[in-house]
DNA sequence: CGGCAGTTTGATGTTACTCAATTTAAGTGG
DNA sequence: CCACTTAAATTGAGTAACATCAAACTGCCG
């Protein structure tokens, strides 16, 4: 782990929680920001996070793709969600020094550590921040909300596809999608470890997928053939 | 569904984020109480709120038990989890108007409405009860991270386990336990869409419970004989 | 007594897991 | 450029876990 200098790429200062509390477009400037926050770069594969221990910053995810897991006592593990540039660990990881999960580089990434008291300080004067911190805790919330129906109560094939449109949303809204063709760095292992099958069967699944036409993962791209068909599967509601 | 007067049995006041709301202790009159919040009787089984709606208050329950849950396309749902005298429905709701899960009566209940603006704006001027939402917010994180790791990754037998244990958990917290013995009004039925099985096979699987001498769940009360095997099979980490 | 909701039990079907072998893809060093 | 290595993906066969369907049983209440 390098420190580096502050990211001048890092899109966590445009948008969500972590746009707002910079300034929300409003330029700051990066000296200002290198005082009470740091970047380091993680390489593929490496933790980040411990679990229960506590810290005393913050992070977020500025590059890159990590994930968010519990590791148990069988030796398996359940990967809670993806992060994607911008993303916050864990919104209540801004009150809680307390950490639950554990976080690993999908890829290699950069991260931004900010000093939890900091953040809250910030927050205090300024009601826009603590709407967004609000927002992302709603987002988090609604999202667990779903991925626990999804376990519960769908297939294999639809849980794949919930968490494929899931994922699609989520990264249309960071880069242009074009041919419908959506970067997703992830083996079968971890959609196994994200939806609770086993990689064997994730691999049978995207065989089916591949040939009824509907979408087509392959060296971290998902080309989406039929997006009706996806959502006719994965949706919930 | 009936008004009352707000009930002077309320647990609310006492603890968590509700207690923190109305003085954390400190005696408040109820007539003050009483301008901005309403109490309501829902009898068992009954619909509390209705999914995909906007709602200008927030909802915490005072007595009896509810269930959070998604109702899918096809027919099924998924129990998110269970309310007791206390809860905060939901700890985002405090902030958004738009919820996206329903919410039923599992035994009859008392429920307290409050205006989410008047809610907020105490919010504004006390440290104390933005902290005790806050930790509402993480303690609801975590619960979510567990069940999806329960669900994704534990057997069925573990699954209930896990669920009996974290539900005496909180129902400790709220009355004194006497011979390992706890009020659990929920149907075979509640427990199958909370941890995603079927009520015949929950039904089979608390019939080895009781066969093993780990537990028994009869009429609405759930004795432990063997916390230790309990613990053993439900335990996450 | 009859009716109803909830639980239990049995028989059978389906989904997904396990184990193991094979294929593919991407390096890496000679 | 070609063996060699290694991680990932695919395929097949057998098995375990859970679902489905249907019937019987229980307790409760009018």
């Amino acid at each position: 782990m390098n420190y580096v200098s502050p990211c001048a790429a890092c899109p966590s200062k445009g948008e969500g929680f972590c746009g707002a509390l910079l300034g929300n477009g409003k330029s700051v400037s990066l000296d200002e920001a290198a005082g009470w926050q740091r970047h380091l770069l993680i390489p593929a594969g490496k933790p980040i996070v411990i679990p229960n221990q506590r810290s005393p910053d913050i992070y977020v995810l500025c590059t890159g793709w990590g994930f968010r897991f519990l590791q148990l006592a069988n030796g398996r593990r359940q990967i809670l969600n993806f992060l994607l540039p911008g993303d916050l660990f864990s919104a209540s990881s801004v009150f809680e020094e307390h950490l639950h999960f554990s976080v690993s580089a999908l890829t290699a990434v950069q991260i931004s550590r900010m000093r939890r008291t900091e953040v809250q300080s910030r927050l205090a004067g300024n009601p826009a921040v603590v709407a967004a911190l609000a927002k992302t805790c709603f987002v988090e919330t609604e999202a667990s909300d779903k991925m626990i129906a999804a376990l519960g109560q769908q297939s294999a094939e639809e849980r794949i596809a919930h968490l494929f449109l899931h994922l699609m949303k989520r990264v249309a809204t960071r880069s242009v999608i074009r041919d419908n063709r959506y970067p997703l760095p992830l083996r079968q292992q971890h959609i196994a470890e994200a939806v609770g099958l086993t990689s064997v069967h994730v691999s049978r699944i995207l065989g089916v997928f591949r040939d009824r036409g509907i979408a087509d993962l392959s060296n971290g791209v998902l080309e989406v053939i039929n997006q009706g068909d996806l959502e006719l599967l994965g949706s919930l509601a």
